[in-house]
DNA sequence: TTGAATTTGATCGTTTTTGAACGAAAAGCA
DNA sequence: TGCTTTTCGTTCAAAAACGATCAAATTCAA
């Protein structure tokens, strides 16, 4: 059984202030002192510190963060409807890379998820438009190209005619893509013209195309379309994808696995 | 048979050091003690070393790994220095921005206080390589198109030659640009060479090129040089630059600013 | 084995960090 | 406004950690 009694070393103890601040916005000495265990002067004089560093602004009564919190819409909102399935999908996926692959992850929350397994693949090249995923490989990991281009807010992916210059530079063995919706008869498609724009390019010049689409995304149409479900070499979704549906897909050349 | 009272040689203790380091990224003197049985004074000691060839940084306690997967301790020491000048000449670097202008912002800590200032400015469009810069502006203001490429963890800039690609196809009326050094021989340099790459084609390419650094930037050179001082229209600093460095710019056609 | 060089551990004065105390300043409330 | 409560900054003392120094122990080479 570990102690916990050993205090926290000041800079850890800083850190988790930092950490604490970003995630509330604000907060108050007082909290803060309950938490980490430390008397208010010890909080004060950290605040002073972090202050002096530019990375918070000390207000009466407690302090507010100077540094954005980029929020992660995935792991708690609406989103979690599917997490479960999503994350399953995800951890399929992950089993189909191999060594030193290059692979390319698009926007979306079941990308998001297959990009939090690989934190530990240094093997890897992992090409994104996704700023959540970059951010989630930024400290360790594969090495991380994120294509350029104009940042959409909503998706918090980039998009748009200038990510084409980089798309076209390099080559994926594997691109791994989420979608808004995928259908028999319209292929893959998605809300924003240039998401769907940066799509339609990875999906032309990858080695294989693996669509992660839970179930509810079958034979839904959105407005923009980005590419035939020809050109989908696998599926991975989850086991409410109806029998009929899934032969009718294999039938189209699109190899499934439910999981 | 190997007897474990027999004490560890050093460069093995060392080794086991490192390796408890890089686990917890962190670790207190008196744990590190316990478990390798020694007395403080040689924990203190090997803690020098490792620190000395930069695989360790101490704190008042025990120490950090500089090599754990964790965290950014690097970037952070940066930061701290000269917060406060940082700030200033960010928000002069701030006024002089204009209307719906197009301005660049490349990495580094006083760029980044830059950013955090251009939080409600919807009119205006920001370019950049930082990962920070657009985490920050990531959720409202400024149209943000990030360029691509590799991204270098250290300083969480995207690096490169594909970088070039998205950067060929954009004009910016403003370049802010923060180094690791300045001087009046070797120009304006850095510690990457592919950071310096980026660099120069913006400093190329930009209407205007406005250099923020602060006075212990002065004078000093680093390995990588992307530009000559000739190129800099306004350089803006603190009140500690000398007045005679300052003239000696002017020389030069570098308008400066200290603030 | 002997002697020199290196490493280790203990001691001690100094520095850093922390928490408590207390008057001053700010915020809340009638 | 005037009063109370909370929070702040400063000062001070105790505790912990530090660096320097020196002696003992260990290692290495001859």
């Amino acid at each position: 059984m570990i102690q916990d009694n050993t205090p926290a070393l000041a800079p850890q103890r800083r850190e988790r202030l930092r950490q604490m601040l970003r995630e509330g916005g604000v907060a108050r000495v007082d909290d803060l002192r309950k938490t980490l265990e430390v008397s208010v002067a010890t909080i004060r004089r950290d605040l002073e510190i972090l202050e002096e560093e530019g990375k918070v602004r000390r207000v009466h009564g407690g302090a507010v963060s100077m540094e954005s919190r980029l929020e992660e819409p995935v792991f708690e909102n609406k989103t979690n409807l599917a997490a479960r399935e999503k994350q399953r999908i995800a951890e399929e996926a992950y089993s189909l890379i191999e060594s030193d692959e290059a692979i390319y992850l698009n926007g979306g929350s079941t990308t998001l998820f297959l990009a939090r397994l690989l934190r530990e693949r240094t093997d890897l090249t992992v090409v994104t438009n996704s700023l959540q995923a970059a951010i989630e490989l930024a400290d360790s990991g594969p090495r991380v190209i994120l294509i350029g281009g104009e940042l959409r807010r909503i998706s918090q992916t980039m998009v748009g005619p200038l990510t084409s210059a980089v798309l076209a530079q390099v080559h994926v063995d594997k691109a791994f893509m989420g979608t808004m919706g995928f259908c028999l008869k319209n292929g893959l498609t998605t809300t924003d013209p240039n998401e769907a724009y940066s799509n339609e390019i990875v999906a032309e010049q990858a080695g294989q195309v693996i669509l992660l689409a839970d179930s509810s995304k079958a034979e839904k149409v959105c407005f923009a379309r980005f590419s035939d479900l020809e050109k989908v070499d696998l599926l991975v979704s989850d086991k409410n994808l109806s029998p009929e549906y899934t032969k009718e897909l294999r039938k189209r050349g699109v190899k499934v696995r439910t999981v």
